[in-house]
DNA sequence: TTGTAAGCGTTATCAT
DNA sequence: ATGATAACGCTTACAA
């Protein structure tokens, strides 16, 4: 270290006192001779002197980092999770290291042994594979999931099948009679969908695996089935972009079809449509609420596990 | 530190050799005896071994850390260029600390004292303050500056008075007699816009402020002043956006009038608008290669500072 | 009230 | 070929 940084040491020499004397200083211990303290403030202050974190954390204090665990760049729903998360982590004293895995459980692996290599206080992930999750649990370093539930640690995330609940509640309320799915599958969304929409029929839905190229398959779909309901739950805004997209390209009219799509992104107001709303920042907020408090130790649900499913609203446009 | 992870000491005690030894197992070191290096290598691969970044960095080794400087996470732009570096940094073996500075140059400053402490390798900076880009020259950190030019630093970024000039040639080509800017002021977006159409005309135009509630004041200037050119240039999408919404709001005809924005965002797509797309992940390449090459002095320009602009193109779309 | 010294986990220098 | 040791910058127990 030391890019010409100045040290407790060389602070020390200077004003003719030991380094340990400029530490209690800095670190405002009692018993210090009021005339020493002064001097010593006095000198930091004109001088910016920079404590290093790296001699910190080898001594074990904390490093005041978090990890930012998570899975898909491309969803613009983790790069706003990376805002919040970055907002409100500052807001506590923390810094983040942000990891996207891209799905991939053993670059997910990779990243969890080199934040534990560079001392994270604490962990905050959407994560790919469960088992990692267990890995980080055997390391000892605090974590929260977000985004998903998982039984066995603290999650933090959204009623997705209540998501789908309020979509069919809200389409059938209108008067639609056939209301197709198109979107993600297996998903909760399409779960809490049917269970309130018994009448749902396979073949008015489309189930894409997010894994695979699924525009290019929702397009072939469309072309051998076209649109066959009134309205549509979109399992994301960028479903429902892509969607659109397509019909407009095949020339299809949908101005009488009615969408819902999900996430509430700026693309769903851009596209005119409804959507469902997460409370992503509340969702954050708590999540790293917990997160610090398992920290410092002020966390007093050790043999609890916090399950915690926050309720989506639909945000209603047109 | 040490959440019960394993040092070199461990395992030395536990191998019977010294640290020292171990230490030169994993670090390489020739003249080692092929049967303790086998022993040692055999004793980390079945018990994970973990080396200290804290420890390494206190000694001087590098951090393989970088310090992201950004300035805006509302807008879609700044978090798509975490996306982009954060991957071409981890395919150059650095992790990143994200820290947003929201344009406040208080915060800017903030945030660059704590990668200092942090012994942060090198920074990318999306700069609000160019006194801040001299401070982290002071330091003797490497720095690059994308999204900008800054004559004093390497700077990375897209023309954006090129982006003006191909919307205006564009527009005039496609037979407009008055194209319209609305968008942020001042601008190279507008001046490269204004130099290749002389015949802009001041009360067309909408001069945004980003530091103040410009969407507000933009309904006010469209209430007051209606459209009155055949097309506009918008500087950026997410400005498109909300032009767009209140001319529904305000049920103003657009479709006749033609609209290009900025950053090809997923929102363009969206709108369906042409837009001036900018290089980003040539940026950041570009960027992170210039910047990792300081880092390990292999930099050969020393003395030449670079500023490079690359050039935008235009996706049209309708 | 203050200085001395140990120790955190490494790497590198010096011995042997 | 390998062990002992110093050093990186810091906090803290122990001495004085």
């Amino acid at each position: 270290m030391n890019r010409n940084k100045l040290t407790m040491k060389q602070i020390g020499d200077l004003l003719g006192v030991s380094q340990s004397t400029v530490s209690r200083v800095i670190n405002n211990h009692p018993n210090i001779k009021k005339e020493v303290r002064d001097r010593v403030l006095k000198f930091i202050d004109e001088n910016e002197f920079l404590p290093d974190y790296s001699a910190q954390i080898l001594r074990g204090e904390k490093s005041k980092i978090l990890g930012l665990l998570t899975v898909d760049f491309k969803n613009q729903y983790y790069l706003e999770i990376v805002n919040y998360v970055e907002k409100i982590a500052r807001e506590k004293g923390y810094s983040i290291i942000v990891m996207n895995s891209e799905r991939s459980p053993i670059l997910e692996k990779k990243h969890i042994i080199e934040l534990q290599k560079r001392g994270v206080d604490g962990i905050v992930a959407c994560p790919v594979c469960e088992e990692n999750m267990y890995f980080i649990k055997k390391t000892g370093i605090p974590l929260v999931i977000i985004n998903e539930i998982l039984s066995d640690f603290d999650s933090f995330s959204t009623s997705l099948s209540k998501g789908g609940e309020i979509a069919a509640n809200f389409l059938m309320d209108k008067g639609h009679l056939s209301i197709g799915y198109i979107g993600e599958y297996p998903s909760l969304k399409f779960t809490g969908f049917k269970n309130n929409y018994p009448s749902s029929k396979d073949e008015w839905n489309f189930y894409a695996n997010l894994d695979s190229n699924f525009i290019e398959d929702l397009e072939i779909f469309i072309k051998n089935n076209g649109l066959k309901c009134s309205a549509y739950f979109l399992s994301s805004d960028f479903m429902a972009l892509h969607l659109l997209k397509i019909l407009k390209r095949l020339k299809i009219d949908y101005s009488n079809i009615e969408f819902i799509g999900f996430d509430n992104t700026l693309l769903s107001e851009a596209l005119n449509i409804s959507s469902i709303e997460q409370p992503m920042k509340k969702m954050i907020e708590l999540s790293l609420n917990t997160l610090t408090k398992k920290i410092t130790g002020t966390w007093k649900n050790e043999n609890k596990i916090l399950n915690i499913e926050l309720d989506p609203t639909l945000l209603i446009r047109n």
